[in-house]
DNA sequence: CAGGCCCGGCTGCCA
DNA sequence: GCCGGGCCTG
């Protein structure tokens, strides 16, 4: 391997870094074979993370490393692209390309599902799969595990056999955690540890019945990943495609995909893992802190430590009162982030009567800072759960502000999306059953029992498209049955090139659509986008795999994706915010109740999750950090009670020793809810008069 | 056997 | 508010 000996350009990119950033990025490079030792970087909100990232995998290709042989895994494949990108802009620069000339690709840079999914494809025939398997979502998952837990009979059970979702959560905990079904009965889901014999029972057959159709689920991506990492001949195999292997938000990975790592490489050599164990959100999936505490000591070689604790996003008053928030914490890296940004400004807690007030008065404050030049875009309004923002929603589009909104979306959800889907899916695998019994009943006079029918001669035959043309369907479904068989028969026909095969589907389905809904014309535009969407992948294999894994994120109001150069404000779930950063911030809902979520008060460490939770929201801030506490705040469709609010208090992540750290605002009004007038500009405080004033 | 209707239970974050 | 199961009709 040669070291490309490259002058220090009069820009020298790396100047930026600072001296913990350029010894992570300078780590073992030019050591001897081109090898490095494991290195573990605690990297702190806005500690420049992705940049630090980004320039090791410049500086890794600067010295010599094959953009190809490298591995990088990433939490979303927002943060593979905008990792690849900077490192190919670094690399510009340092190697004085033009900007002509084609960016570095790194061809292995994704999420650790996206990733599995490839490798597993290429791997299908060495370890028993079929190469045109297709990949199940959650909605996908529960269903089929709806089905075998009826078909073994656990739906007649005497006492209430645990639903179908809490079935997959359970069984998925198991695979990801690598904890035994006992376990994790007792001590995520005890209220089910008398079913732990039929649990066993059910989850054997599911995995016989995703085996049987040739399907995986997101489990699978990593599981089998990990068994064929554990195998010694395929492991190495594996290990040997990579020198180098980057694993972002270490923190959020869970036991499996750890095991993958240690799995291809055992000694650690050229792995590099970044995370901040203060920011680990998602242990409801299974991940686990332990994965952060225990890398130092997880091969044959102790790994480096770095510790970026250097804010380059907050003001001092933000920070201080995020350290104070996370110094509240049971447990975790000593750490405090610091900063030179001064500013006076302290973050605002913001006291409000309702969750309609809280509404306008985002409202009205993101105006102002858009008076103040803060663009839309730079700003964003976060809360605990998607359904948190329903009532800015519509004050946002009562007064024309545009918004884009992250996480919480169903896409993969809507029934005419998962028709089409299933469509493509059954010509890509028939032996899914799934998809196969959901496009089979779409067809008028075809229900579950016919539908069951196709499927056993399909899963017989050995051409399924014979076995399709010779189903004998009712009589009353002839001509619609007919037309089916041709799209069948079509989207199998070797020749097809993608995306004709969609407009097939499109056609065939539109008639269809319109005869199940009312409000076919809105569900057809949803069909269209699709559509739209999958003119950008290569294949229709990877347009699906794609799709499940990596589902659109985002949601505009109705009117569709809101054009690039428009102005628009951000929402998104607390947990869609991870890794960004805006000017200003909005938390809504900051009561007991929501953050924590009541959902999660159960056990200490739950709690202490959602007390992470509030910290990621609040270090999103650049400038300006406003936590809303609403007074009242309505609790919807309460088993029993119906609608009801309660009266809830500041979130206990707030002490009152912590208060000074806030400006504390009142926000009072009088009859709010009978005028639907704008709200007055300045909302800083005010008084009860002031107010009435402003409604005349 | 298909499909419409009613009732009852549940209801977060996500690849 | 949505899904699933049970019941009824064509």
């Amino acid at each position: 391997m040669s070291v490309v000996a490259v002058p220090v350009a009069p820009d020298d990119p790396y100047a930026s870094l600072n001296r913990e950033q350029r010894a992570a990025v300078e780590h073992d490079i030019g050591a001897q074979e081109g090898v490095s030792r494991p290195l573990l970087v605690i990297a702190g909100a806005g500690s420049g993370k992705t940049s630090t990232l980004a320039h090791r995998v410049a500086r890794l290709i600067q010295s010599g490393a094959d953009p190809q042989r490298i591995l990088l895994l990433t939490f979303s494949r927002r943060a593979a692209s905008e990792m690849t990108h900077r490192a190919g802009s670094v690399l510009h620069r340092v190697l004085g390309l033009r900007g002509s000339q084609a960016p570095t690709s790194l061809p292995w840079a994704g999420t650790f599902h996206s990733i599995g999914a490839r490798l597993l494809r290429q791997y299908a025939g060495r370890i028993g799969l079929e190469e045109s398997f297709t990949i199940h979502d959650r909605g996908d998952s529960e269903d089929l595990m709806g089905m075998v837990r009826h078909d073994i009979g656990l739906t007649q059970t005497q006492k209430r056999f645990p639903l179908k979702g809490t079935c997959l959560s359970i069984y998925s905990r198991v695979v990801n955690s690598r904890d035994p079904l006992p376990l994790v009965l007792q001590s995520t889901f005890p209220w089910c540890n008398e079913w732990e014999e039929e649990l066993k029972t059910l989850f054997g057959a599911y995995v016989d019945a995703k085996q049987e159709q040739n399907v995986l689920d997101y489990d699978d991506l990593l599981l089998f990943w990990s068994e064929m990492a554990a195998d010694p001949e395929l492991g190495v195999e594996l290990g040997e495609l990579f020198d180098h292997v980057l694993v972002d938000e270490y923190q959020d990975t869970n036991r499996l995909q750890a095991a993958i790592i240690t799995g291809m490489k055992p000694d650690g050599r050229g792995v590099m893992v970044v995370g901040d164990d203060a920011q680990s959100i998602y242990s409801f999936r299974g991940a686990t802190v332990r994965n952060i505490l225990d890398f130092p000591k997880q091969f044959s070689q102790p790994a480096q430590m770095i510790t970026l604790d250097r804010n380059y996003r907050s003001t001092q008053p933000i920070l201080d009162a995020s350290n104070a928030v996370i110094d509240a914490a049971l447990e975790r890296h000593a750490k405090n982030l610091w900063t030179d940004k001064v500013s006076t400004a302290l973050p605002q807690l913001v006291l409000i009567p309702d969750e309609a007030e809280q509404a306008r008065w985002v409202c009205n404050r993101i105006l102002e800072h858009r008076e103040a030049g803060i663009a839309l875009t730079a700003q964003a309004v976060l809360f605990r759960a998607a359904s948190h923002s329903a009532a800015l929603e519509l004050e946002l589009i009562r007064r024309n502000i545009p918004f884009v909104k992250f996480g919480g979306l169903k896409f993969l959800e809507a029934s005419h999306i998962k028709d089409v889907l299933a469509v493509l899916r059954f010509a890509q695998n028939p032996s899914g059953r799934l998809a196969g019994f959901r496009v089979a009943q779409l067809i008028p006079g075809i229900g579950p029992a016919n539908a069951a029918k196709l499927l056993d001669a399909v899963g017989e035959a050995a051409e399924p498209v014979l076995a399709v043309e010779q189903f004998v369907a009712p009589t009353k479904s002839s001509g619609d049955w007919q037309e089916f068989v041709d799209l069948f028969r079509a989207l199998r026909t070797p020749g097809l090139r993608w995306p004709a095969d969609i407009e097939l589907v499109k056609n065939w389905y539109m008639p269809h659509l319109e005869r199940m809904h009312d409000d076919a014309q809105v569900r057809a535009a949803d069909v269209e986008q699709l559509a739209a969407l999958a003119g950008g992948y290569g294949t229709r294999e990877n347009f699906l795999a794609e799709i499940t894994l990596d589902p659109p994120e985002a949601t505009s109001d109705r009117a569709g994706p809101p054009l690039l150069d428009e102005d628009y404000v951000i929402l998104s779930t607390i947990h869609s915010s991870k890794g960004q950063e805006w000017k200003s911030v909005h938390v809504l809902n900051v009561v007991d109740g929501c953050i924590p979520s009541d959902m999660s008060t159960g056990n200490a460490d739950d709690i202490e999750e959602e007390r992470r939770l509030l910290y990621v929201a609040m270090t999103r801030a650049k400038e300006h950090l406003h936590l809303v506490v609403p007074n009242r705040f309505f609790i919807k469709q309460q088993a029993q009670m119906g609608d009801r609010h309660v009266y809830a208090a500041r979130s206990r992540f707030i002490s009152p020793a912590m208060l000074k750290h806030f400006e504390e605002c009142v926000w009072i009004t009088a009859d709010t809810q009978k005028s639907r007038k704008p709200m007055p500009d300045s909302v800083r405080m005010l008084v009860r008069d002031r107010a009435r004033k402003a409604w005349k």
